[in-house]
DNA sequence: CAAAAATTTGTACGCTCTAACAATTTTTTG
DNA sequence: CAAAAAATTGTTAGAGCGTACAAATTTTTG
């Protein structure tokens, strides 16, 4: 057995499966978790049928890249604004804007990651893609709170703003006005405020 | 051309189609949207395939009163809590038990729903068949609060409270462990007295 | 430049699903 | 009870899907 079993390796494999990953995210944005197909995913990036298995083990594969990338982004999206944050209020504010980028808190976009959770429900192998998301975001308020609250009510308070998140999503999925990116905000500031009440919000924002 | 183009008819037609759309009830609470084939509702009811276009026009037509029927009962059951309510506060808390029916608040039930919405999202007939729920919604909480607020501000706690019973059900789907009825209700209620505050609650609990 | 390797194409198989429908059985009617 | 109507069955056509794969093309290698 040859001790380089794999050489250097030409960049048009990485090249082609981004190109095909975009591709899947644009067809995922515009039609969802149905529409997406491997016919569609290789028309949509100027390739033939058979391309897709030939760099990937199969549509799931691609899929799941997809969305790896996509939690990647999100979540280096979130440490960005972490690192601005001068204090614990900042810091929670900090979660949101990263959990609604401003462009992209839009109706397909919405549309598209419902139709991927709804596909997670019974589909375990989905549901491992998605649980990152949530761990990443408990952890980070677990820690934004640590100091100035109780355990048991971390928890409590963070199930409450976790389906305020989701909530809020699946509502700028379901019409084009009912919901919109400054109302959304606006509503998860206000139930921080609330729920955490004006003592907890003022050591908060001291430190 | 007759007078009496249809006669009396047998209930053996009523019979079947309630039993389609229980059969297909089951279905889609066990398997999603995805699973519901017209194969496995006519096995399910114990009948064969083609019985299933003798009595509806096709497979849509099954689930579309499915979802009606479904929502006619929680709309009931609501009116009922409504009714036995005997101040502003309790309506409230009618419209959150109505809409967190004890038994049905379980894992197998959110996911089901969560799957039609996602297709909801992509397919107008459907998104139609969910509407109705939201109006009513807003405007039972519209009629509520008119009395003790002002209606810009109504609107924008009616979105937060819409958000927020969409979220406890998606929490509810994704674990088996990470949400459950009385949390659920607790945060609802929690919501409503923080967001609305303790002056305006108090007018509510006094008519 | 020729051989080898890498890349790309197009086709085709097997699967699942919906809906249509002819054929059959059961029930109702006169 | 026989004819007509209603109800039910089982099969099948047709469409869309994912994946496998032989063949063709392009690029790399020596």
């Amino acid at each position: 057995m040859p001790a380089k079993p794999k050489r250097q390796k030409t960049r048009i494999e990485d090249i082609r499966r981004v190109e095909l990953i975009d591709a899947a995210h644009r067809i995922f944005l515009r039609e969802g978790l149905k529409g997406l197909t491997t016919t569609k995913i290789c028309a949509e990036a100027g390739m033939s049928q058979g391309i897709l298995t030939y760099y990937f083990r199969d549509k799931d594969e691609v899929l799941f890249e997809m969305v790896r990338m996509n939690n990647r982004v999100l979540a280096d999206a979130v440490v960005v604004h972490l690192r601005a944050a001068s204090n614990g209020w900042e810091r929670l504010t900090a979660l949101i804007d990263g959990n609604f980028p401003a462009p992209y808190y839009d109706r397909p976009t919405a549309r598209a990651w419902i139709s991927l959770y709804a596909e997670a429900a019974h589909n375990e192998r989905y549901a491992r893609l998605i649980r990152p998301y949530y761990r990443r975001l408990r952890s980070n308020i677990t820690a934004i709170l640590k100091p100035v609250m109780a355990p048991e009510a971390i928890d409590h308070f963070v199930r409450g703003f976790a389906a305020m998140i989701d909530g809020l999503w699946l509502r700028r999925g379901h019409s084009e006005t009912d919901m919109w990116l400054d109302e959304a905000k606006l509503l998860l500031v206000e139930y921080i405020e609330r729920m955490l009440g004006s003592e907890v919000v003022a050591r908060l924002k001291a430190g």
